[in-house]
DNA sequence: CCTCAAATGAAACGTGACGTTTCGTTTTGT
DNA sequence: ACAAAACGAAACGTCACGTTTCATTTGAGG
């Protein structure tokens, strides 16, 4: 963390202006993330934010309406930043290459909590539920992630049938990842039995 | 709700002593019904109940560690009274209804935003997570439900492997289940394709 | 019957986040 | 130069949290 106030070169005020702060922006999300990795979702308040990052709380509402669009943002780039597409000529190969890299990077840093505080602070009410939903239904959301990748080469494959429903896939096993978040079973023990059910079908629940 | 005050005829104590007051505890659970059939999960906080319920704030917190084991009370009395045991002989027909029922029981009562907050406010420490996942992993817990009933007769039937796992069915099952819920997406459309892409596994996941 | 332990309702406490408002300052675009 | 817009700081009232204190009431055991 920067003592701007020590500092005299640099400016009493990052910015303002008919446009967007920039560097108050970044401030935000840096003083979010610190937070977030201290002491994890619940530290990251709006009033704690805005006090570290030496911005008023207006700003922050102005630009993020609630906690969940900050940590969502927040999220988001550390994802893009550690899961990268695996291939391996296989559906399967790629899924349990894919689950577990998420599931470690769930377990190994503030992000899995952070996701988890996505969901449930969604569910305060029906409008946030939906946009969450929406969130992960829009096709062309960051251009193709790695998932819908290794989807659709399944199906050129034949490994998924040609008629298969890419966005019913995906949601598929984002229940499944969900679930074990959520419940705080991320094991790498159970990460080929969880895709071997997902492929497989129920059918294929052996002990 | 009744006016204690103005009838003489109960008494200002509904009770004490070294045993715990049957009388109180229903007039909370009472309490909390009616807060979140009003305003929701949200609505339902201990200061809120004891307010409502006539009751001390320290007996609340004597008898429920937190708000989830309060709405966990109030969920299940209403679930068990809901959900019947269906038997249709085929496992994808008993899995269908009961499917049906609970997204149904979810959608029309605050029992779903109840549930989904339940789940919600086991996410802000390791702990509750932990306990939210022992809630449904244990196997005795209210003398098997239908769920697990169902998975069994399946296997008697031969509709699923003899050797499989009924935990990890029921939990494949249950995956499905909370994402619909979590995404606000109860429609009574998506249940057959939910049960058979549970069923049959990815593979069958068509348009 | 009496006594003691334990549970109760009521009220108060400090803490902290919420979401909003006000104010004066700073920067950008015209 | 000027106006519009974003900025930081500070304050506001509201509300739930979790705990503490206190007097009161009940039940069980002697």
């Amino acid at each position: 963390m920067i003592d701007r106030d020590a500092d005299p070169t640099t400016p009493r005020r990052r910015s303002a202006g008919p446009q967007r702060s920039t560097a108050s922006h970044e401030a935000i999300l840096a003083a979010a993330d610190e937070l977030l990795a201290e002491s994890g979702p619940a530290g990251v308040t709006f009033e704690a934010v805005a006090r570290r990052a030496k911005a008023g709380k207006p700003t922050l509402y102005r630009w993020w309406p609630n906690k969940i669009a900050l940590l969502l943002e927040l999220y988001d780039r550390h994802k893009d930043r550690v899961i990268v597409a695996p291939n391996h000529g296989d559906f399967r190969a790629d899924l349990v290459d894919l689950t577990r890299s998420l599931w470690s990077f769930w377990r190994g840093s503030p992000a899995g909590a952070a996701f988890a505080a996505i969901i449930a602070e969604a569910q305060s009410s029906p409008e946030t539920r939906r946009s969450l939903a929406d969130h992960f239904a829009d096709e062309g959301r960051s251009a193709r992630n790695v998932l819908d990748q290794a989807i659709e080469r399944a199906i050129d494959r034949g490994q998924l049938p040609p008629g298969s429903d890419v966005r019913r896939v995906r949601e598929a096993i984002m229940a499944v990842n969900w679930f074990h978040l959520l419940c705080d079973r991320l094991d790498d023990d159970r990460v080929v039995p969880a895709v071997d059910l997902l492929v497989d079908g129920l059918s294929a629940c052996r002990e």
